[in-house]
DNA sequence: GTGAGCGATGTGACCGTGCACATGCAAGGA
DNA sequence: TCCTTGCATGTGCACGGTCACATCGCTCAC
């Protein structure tokens, strides 16, 4: 009820120093936990803290210390499940090491698009940043750009020198397609993702990996993207052929289109033709006929990413983590031959 | 290839102001387009800019302005569609004006940790908050914290005096009940969020208000979690009833859970019960059947948040926007009775 | 006894901006 | 002509922290 614009000056330091009846640096010493200080100065020092309901201001500190506590998220993907959980797990890693984190979208991934989003981060002294951008050209932007933030990418890119780490989606796919194999199909089609996507890439691999490893023919993949509209568009295209009885989709949202597409062209799944995806989104394990996919553990890989990224930041050594795993979820949309 | 660790000390606009033959402060006047420079001074001073690739030191802007041009996301959903395309909506309106965006994460919503999240987006001095929490206790909080920040909500509280927006759920709940009406349905069950959610509340008076005006019996609703899980449980459990013939789920996800459940029961949708659900996610076009759903502009929503909460920083009238229309998606799990 | 060493604390400068105020100069009205 | 007014610019300080260095008292070894 009384005046909420009254405010006359957030307290600082040094208000809190007169208080305690100490010096202005003592305080900072207290705040940053500086091994020689007194117990009880320490303690009179906290008393006045907690009376003036005190608190740090973070530009000053980051003034001085050109250090501003704060991580970077720069992400190229739209919204989706995966990467959105994965934001969520390096919020909450970010977080919980002190960071805070600011978020850049990009709408558009052309090199200027991507150096001022860079530019724009830096200027926020973000003392590091996370990558979300999966497509192989931001990598060359990332490296050409004189910005020397540190920086981890969430996923890999094939001849990778810089930090980065990924779920194994090599592994992942060729699981995925072993799967199909092993249920005696030999004719299997790949629904691939963007070209220029590193995971899209990765996933063709493990595809065409396991085919050629069971000595089985390869099909030029479908290029994709990502959208189950495209997913149905495919299903609609792909029920005129009849040289295949298996495919592997690049991702949950292509597959379930697709399988609509197959649906409304007559083709049954998974009688007539079996359907795996990737991610395990949400829906995944609900819709008709349940969709068998690879699940991966997005929330763990932002995780790891911070982990990676606060490592670089203070020059430690980079914590070793083997590739994450992907586990097959096996549902009603694959079936044997 | 030359170091990359010489980094002698970034730029200041004094060394601007060197450069270009004027002092720092005429600097700062362009930088913040002052109108009283002559063209040919501010010439000169954006040369000197670009020749030593000044960027100004935010951190210092915000210390002496006690401004940050950043916001603050709220968030206490978990990730789920309808906010993340909301969140990207508030970013590219916020970096748009100029403003950067720092997200935090609720993972529980106790009044505690809702306290702690304001005072660390107070610490970080955010301008303003837009928040993404849709829980009628989170509300409460809000007010009661002395934090007095500017925030907007995503979400209408009922009788909410502070500023907010939302798209009119309740209008487009009613359309949707409307819609199994005038099919012929007159035995109608609500599949429910959860009783905390401001959404779920408004979804459900919709629901309550179109059968109320049709004279229509009401059933007492069933409270889900917004799971895909739990409509699949659901489902289950309702196929041993045979007292309705259609069900309005307040999200999607829950929509597509309870076909699931009703396929493995042995209830066809739409022949035997029809199915509409809220929110028009992407799959929600491509699952057997296809989901008859509300369609809403989610990162529209985000944008007004953000313009809302600008005008209120800058002390500006609040744009006065009618509440966001919903359409409804008529597909095939809708069906007449 | 005396100086080195260390623990506990204080002093002043500095980080890079914006703000209040001062200054100089040209234009315009009395 | 002189004073006012307004434009264009400069000067110094404040913002709220941290850092380098100084100070002071005490212990300990020679």
């Amino acid at each position: 009820m009384s005046s909420a614009s009254e405010r006359s000056r957030m307290p600082s330091i040094r208000d809190v120093a007169r208080l305690a009846g100490v010096s202005h640096q003592t305080v900072s010493r207290v705040l940053n936990d500086h091994p020689s200080i007194r117990p009880e100065t320490k303690a009179k020092v906290l008393d006045a803290i907690s009376v003036l309901d005190y608190r740090p201001n973070l530009a000053a500190r980051a003034l001085v210390t050109s250090k501003s506590n704060m991580l970077g998220i720069l992400s190229a993907t739209v919204g989706e499940f995966g990467p959105t959980s994965s934001i969520v797990g390096i919020e909450d890693a970010a977080r919980e090491e002190g960071y805070s984190v600011s978020t850049l979208n990009l709408s558009a991934t052309s090199p200027e698009a991507i150096g001022s989003a860079l530019r724009q981060l830096a200027r926020e002294q973000v003392d590091g940043i996370v990558v979300l951008a999966p497509q192989v050209r931001v990598f060359h932007v990332l490296r050409g750009t004189a910005v020397d933030i540190p920086f981890v990418s969430l996923q890999t890119a094939s001849g990778s020198d810089g930090v980065s780490l990924s779920a194994d989606q090599v592994a992942g796919a060729k699981t995925a397609t072993e799967h199909l194999i092993n249920l005696g199909h030999s004719d299997i089609l790949h629904l691939a993702g963007p070209q220029d996507w590193i995971e899209a890439e990765s996933r063709m691999r493990g595809y065409l990996d396991a085919l050629r490893e069971a000595d089985l023919p390869t099909f030029p993949p479908i290029r994709g993207d990502w959208t189950a509209d495209f997913g149905y568009f495919a299903g609609q295209e792909l029920s005129r052929r009849r040289d295949f009885t298996a495919v592997f989709a690049a991702n949950d949202l292509m597959a379930i289109g697709m399988m609509h597409g197959f649906r409304d062209a007559g083709v049954r799944v998974p009688d007539d033709v079996s359907v795996v995806g990737f991610d395990d989104i949400p829906v995944a394990a609900h819709v008709a006929p349940t969709l068998t996919t690879v699940h991966q553990d997005f929330p763990e890989l932002g995780r790891r990413a911070v982990r990676l990224l606060l490592a670089q930041i203070r020059g430690e050594r980079a914590p070793e983590f083997g590739p994450l795993q992907t586990t097959l979820r096996d549902r009603e949309s694959s079936a044997p031959r």
